[in-house]
DNA sequence: CTGTTAGCGCTTTCAC
DNA sequence: GTGAAAGCGCTAACAG
């Protein structure tokens, strides 16, 4: 009604100013909307306390409230890239664990220009009290420096690092395994498992099942490595494999790599499933959808985000952690791109 | 070496530490290592003051800072979900421009529970001086609230928003048009377009460039509208527009939209191109490796990110920031799901 | 039940 | 060229 200074932002609204509308003391104010345990206020103050904030519209200053405590109730979540399919999962399980524990979240990711940079910032500039880092966003070295730099703040997901105590996983070698079972059950003989680098934790342990599920069936375990994990590396490693192995089934070991495999079979006029049959980790919108849609074995990848969130806290709050592997057996998703070997 | 009162983190340095260290007052180091233009101090302090804060391993503590300049010099990405191949894009493009502008960038998503809140929370509560908004992240009425309350400080992208004065988009109509054209060429006659809402800013402009399109070659413009933007609602439209409309391409409009229309064709086993053509809007990792790879007409959408930093941060300056189509033409991306007509 | 006090770490006049 | 002082908005003892 009455004509403001127009058009520059009426300065926000601060305790003290409910406190003088509510006349009181901005400490109280300050209790009174934290619910502070050990701070009781009359109903009626209380209520004209809380009127007062809604009228003024009131909100936290998170970066005074940071300064004071020292903290900022918030995590960071740091992926190697958005386009995996099952980072949706595990930033979902992440945020909804951390928001019922009370802490917000804030994703990174690294192919973000300066990403190196700009994740270590977020811990040493006081943006985030901790990182939960999906293992080979950065570099492995530069994560171990930051988590000695840190005090151990930053939780490694889906994998070991090398140098730090602490990480959750899943039950990789289980799930490769399965894979390889459900192949095996097929009649197939001839399969060849894409992998990373062993060098690094999460494909060394899918290498693991996938032999021990090859030896329970007596099958050559035929593995082609990849540099990088592109679908394009999938790719190079399938075109590897046609030639080097005739295999009847292919066993990419990531939704990324599938969609290589896929594009590499069309492109040398392989059919799936009636010529090669795929397999692949984890169930996602991705494997639902390709032509045809890619059976899988499913893991908890939002309970993986929660679990995380939990433990990241924990640790926050002095707990150590060790290594630790989500509970919930994997699952195979039966969908058409995988069938009995021909002949 | 020396036995430290171990496992407690060393409480960081500050700049009155560096100051002790030094032999200066903090205000100076402040002034030193923010290379403040108007003050002047020797080089042999300068440089004490450098090797003292190396020393300490001193970062600056951002709450404090952001409390005291009332800004945080970051801003942040809101997007719809984090499985969209563009978004990848887009994120890096909006951090790389933001990071040559003395802005951090963080992003959430709106698949996060109770993202409404996480979102407006990150404005109003001094996590991130302005948002850019992917459009549809969340409820329109919400997204215009919001921008009022701030003060404006919210840039909707890739599409306007009611009620929001400005806006980032691409040239959606002129690439929905070189859709058409190009499937024009091959000879198609029987189109059929998927799209969303045309309540909403995106698909109306997409709408509007397929139908000039289709004008201009005397085509019929047929559409099948989706209820919401998944691969899903992709995938019901083209069963729906294959038995309504015996097409001889579709245009899903969007990648998602395209992953469903690829799963509908194979199942109601029509070939790609050989039965139906199907092209989509933006080139993407996904359109490279679908089988068989999608044809696309490229859009800036890095650029769009791009611009969109540069924007905001205008915005948060105080400048005006109207409704803006990022420059650079679309471009045909020719691969292998688009053949000139049977018969 | 409520107020007073102090200070988190930083930037910014204003002195000297 | 450098220091002193004040204060951003909040919380946490401690009083009363």
């Amino acid at each position: 009604m009455a004509p403001k200074n127009s058009s520059m932002p009426p300065r926000k609204a601060t305790l003290r100013d409910v406190g003088l509308l509510a006349k009181v003391d901005p400490s109280l104010v300050s209790r009174v909307l934290n619910n502070d345990p050990n701070a009781t206020a009359s109903l009626a103050t209380k209520s004209r306390i809380l009127s007062a904030a809604k009228k003024l519209n009131y909100t936290t200053n998170f970066s005074a409230r940071n300064l004071k405590m020292a903290k900022t109730l918030t995590i960071g979540l740091l992926l190697p890239d958005l386009t995996n399919p099952i980072n949706d999962l595990v930033a979902h399980g992440v945020q909804e664990r951390a928001a019922e524990l009370g802490y917000g979240l804030v994703i990174a990711n690294h192919s973000d220009i300066g990403g190196d940079r700009t994740i270590s910032q977020m811990l040493t500039q006081g943006h985030v009290d901790g990182i939960i880092a999906f293992v080979h966003s950065i570099n492995d070295s530069l994560m171990e420096n930051l988590s000695k730099n840190s005090n151990g703040r930053i939780l490694p997901m889906n994998g070991k690092i090398k140098g730090i105590e602490s990480s959750v996983s899943l039950d990789d070698p289980k799930a490769a395994e399965m894979c390889v079972e459900h192949l095996a059950d097929l009649g197939h003989k001839k399969i060849v498992g894409i992998f990373g680098s062993t060098s690094n934790d999460s494909p060394k342990r899918r290498v693991a099942g996938f032999k021990k599920g090859c030896a329970k069936y007596d099958i050559q375990p035929n593995i082609v490595f990849t540099q990088g994990y592109s679908s394009h590396d999938g790719y190079l490693a399938t075109l590897e494999a046609i030639t080097k192995y005739s295999p009847t089934a292919i066993f990419p070991s990531s939704n990324s790599y599938a969609l290589g495999t896929y594009r590499a079979l069309y492109e040398k006029k392989f059919r799936i499933p009636e010529d090669v049959s795929v397999i692949t980790l984890h169930n996602s919108a991705l494997t639902e959808f390709l032509s045809p849609p890619l059976t899988s074995v499913r893991l908890p990848a939002e309970e993986m985000g929660k679990v995380s969130a939990e433990k990241l806290i924990d640790m926050l709050n002095g707990k150590q952690i060790r290594h630790l592997i989500v509970d919930g057996k994997p699952s195979l998703v039966l969908r058409g791109s995988t069938a009995r070997v021909n002949g």
